[in-house]
DNA sequence: AAACTCTACTTGTCTAGACAAGCTGAGTCA
DNA sequence: TGACTCAGCTTGTCTAGACAAGTAGAGTTT
């Protein structure tokens, strides 16, 4: 048996009946679609005040547990919508927590035109100027990813200036832009023919492929296609209710 | 102009500071790290009480924007780990919501003994049973995925008498195991023999491959290969701050 | 029967104050 | 110098009460 030299912390009263609420959620006591017990409900049977009891519920509501609607009470979240969350890393830091080496050649960097495809995905005009960058990243010496990125220059004046054998185009643009949503797809295909070329793989090998494309305070930043081939990559992720 | 019937609601103060807060952390004001505003500084700034800006303070918190350690103080959360979230949604949802017609094709259901790989994954000892299910599914007639699924028998004893061109066994299985936890590994790679054939696809066509395992209560519920041709399928999502 | 009103209940939010827990730095003592 | 104490800051949480806003249902009127 474990001891700990720390006297057991009682939990807080609110984590106290979060906890209750979701462990009966768990073991089915309230069906999906079911009326819960009210606030004033719970506040008498734990003696704690509403606002405690509030907070207990409010988090379980932004976990996607309950839903509730003013005037007429909390209910047990519907069948979990099916969706999940997976986290997609930055790959540098990925490599390190490995434990492994991480460096990267940069094959393409410099200012173009943009073509009809990259002004759509980008958000620019046409004949406007984008920065392009083709970098591959190796583990351990190992290809392990293509990067095919163009950048709006008004976002990153100074991109190619940045030494992208020490830093990651990723780290650079999240400290020109901190805060960005991103859209991503991914996919599975064979690579082009440089790509393949790039990776040292073959034509017909299957690759995971993640296009992303991230604006800033509606500003769009970058669009990314990331290529890894499929037999040294996989994305992990977890969900958690 | 475009002039509403309802009076313009104004924002509750919670959501002003948060709004605050959370535009200056886009604009740069509090560089990653830094130390922001103590919640006594606010509360003099916007007039409301402590309990207001703690809420606000504290759902930056759990969108991951600020982090803060008791006693010190808050502050801008460190260049956003370069982690993001990807949804992952129901096949049938995903095509009904499309507008597109789903049905499914049962090639295996039944009872087997566990291999050692499937024991491993689904966490049973050796010489169990497991249920067993190979579906295909299919868009407006096209097939789109190549379901290889194992369920834990003592989680979901009638799994194999449900109708699965009726029911996917996702949707059956939240239902008898509503709140879990989830695992993924999404990768690309070739198709199996049989799964080619079932897919109609070539042996060297790249395929999208989703590794799913679930566990409810600390028990495993099911272990599924979601096989997808990478010219039909693709998973799209999208991370807001 | 249909339309209305009113009440009782729900959630949504705010307040002012309180105490606990934790960190930091200044001052003190050995 | 080094170890200690303590005041003063921070966040973490709880309370009791209050009012607003929204809904459902009972009762009333038309």
């Amino acid at each position: 048996m474990v001891t700990k030299n720390k006297p057991a912390r009682i939990p807080a009263p609110y984590a106290v009946v979060k906890q209750y609420l979701k462990k009966n959620l768990q073991n089915g006591r309230w069906a999906p679609g079911a009326l819960m017990p009210s606030e004033a409900e719970l506040v008498a049977q734990f003696s704690v005040s509403r606002m405690t009891v509030n907070r207990a519920i409010r988090e379980l509501q932004t976990e996607g547990l309950v839903s509730r609607i003013q005037g007429v009470g909390t209910f047990a979240a519907e069948p979990h919508r099916v969706s999940s969350t997976l986290t997609i890393r930055d790959l540098h830091s990925e490599i390190e927590e490995r434990g492994h080496t991480h460096h990267a050649v940069v094959h393409i960097a410099k200012a173009e035109l943009v073509t009809t495809a990259v002004a759509l995905r980008l958000g620019l005009e046409k004949g406007a100027t984008v920065f392009h960058t083709v970098i591959v990243h190796y583990e351990n010496g190992v290809p392990l990813q293509c990067e095919d990125r163009y950048v709006n220059p008004a976002c990153a004046p100074d991109y190619l200036r940045v030494d992208f054998t020490q830093t990651t185009p990723t780290q650079y643009l999240l400290e020109v832009a901190p805060h960005w949503e991103a859209q991503y797809r991914i996919e599975a295909s064979a690579p082009t023919a440089r790509e393949a070329k790039l990776l040292g793989i073959r034509r017909d090998d299957a690759c995971l492929i993640i296009a992303r494309r991230t604006v800033s305070m509606n500003v769009p930043i970058t669009a990314a296609r990331l290529v890894h081939p499929g037999t040294r990559y996989s994305l992990a992720g977890q969900f958690k209710p």
